[in-house]
DNA sequence: TATACTTATTATAACAATTATAAATTAATA
DNA sequence: TATTAATTTATAATTGTTATAATAAGTATA
């Protein structure tokens, strides 16, 4: 599932021209196989064994190609860094209001809402984005416990 | 409408034992009334000559004693700053991709996606939002014009 | 292969939004 | 009025992100 995504997404940075350096490579990689979410800081900590000279820039550079190549989505949330994601299909986001922890929810878009839309603001639709906000399983447990 | 909805806002304030202070009725009269979802600095400038020393810091402090007693939104989208929005009944919020623009959308809340993804996660659920984007009727004119 | 040329990375400085701190002010209470 | 607590102000500090300039690496061309 990872290789595949990966080859794709390198595939997809090829076709239009984007070199493909080892630090891409590995942001990249880190990302797909990270299911984390992780923030800008996130990645440049992971990769700093393999690259100990890779500069935070580097990471936000990259972190835009990938964005403008349409492969990561930056996810922006009250807290103070963006997280990215890697675009696979539609999913949405269940964020923990008690850990902060994210977690995907598949369900399929919300098509219709999009519509509606358009035809009640005028707007020429192009995405949309929701997240759902709660107590995940195990702060849940914690809070029965502790109290 | 307006000065229900103040008028509400400040007794929500007093019952959690909140000082009214003038800076607090002014920002809050201000979001109220503005319907453009301010950024805090939009609000800073806009009592700046109604209230010539007041502090940034104070915009931010009530900001989030608004937020705390649940009369003001915090809205968090790709670009730098924070928007505000106070808090009236459900809507979500379309935003344009060429001027930034945030247009409400009232539509009755998606109750069922939160009973899925609640479901399907085990999260105990409190709330969602829900951003759609596209083009506003005016960029979309614009464009059009200008090719 | 040597050369120029483009692109990417690095190191670092700059920036901007937000938060923390401490002093001064205001309001509430005894 | 004196005392205490809450709020505002001014300012410094912090933090995430972006910009800049120099260096390095890769690519194309003669």
């Amino acid at each position: 599932m990872t290789e595949v995504h990966l080859r794709d997404a390198l595939d997809t940075l090829k076709s239009t021209g984007v070199r493909i350096t080892p630090q891409r490579h590995a942001i990249l990689e880190f990302i797909i196989q990270s299911m984390s979410h992780p923030t800008a800081d996130d990645i440049y900590k992971a990769l700093e064994s393999k690259f100990p000279s890779m500069s935070v820039a580097t990471v936000y550079n990259n972190l835009r190609v990938f964005r403008e190549a349409g492969l990561v989505k930056e996810l922006t949330y009250g807290d103070s860094s963006s997280r990215f994601d890697f675009i696979t299909n539609d999913h949405y986001h269940m964020i923990c209001n008690s850990c902060g922890k994210i977690v995907d929810f598949h369900y399929p878009g919300l098509d219709e809402v999009e519509h509606l839309a358009s035809h009640l603001t005028g707007f020429d639709v192009s995405s949309h984005r929701m997240e759902i906000y709660g107590t995940c399983p195990t702060c849940k447990e914690h809070a029965t416990k502790v109290q």
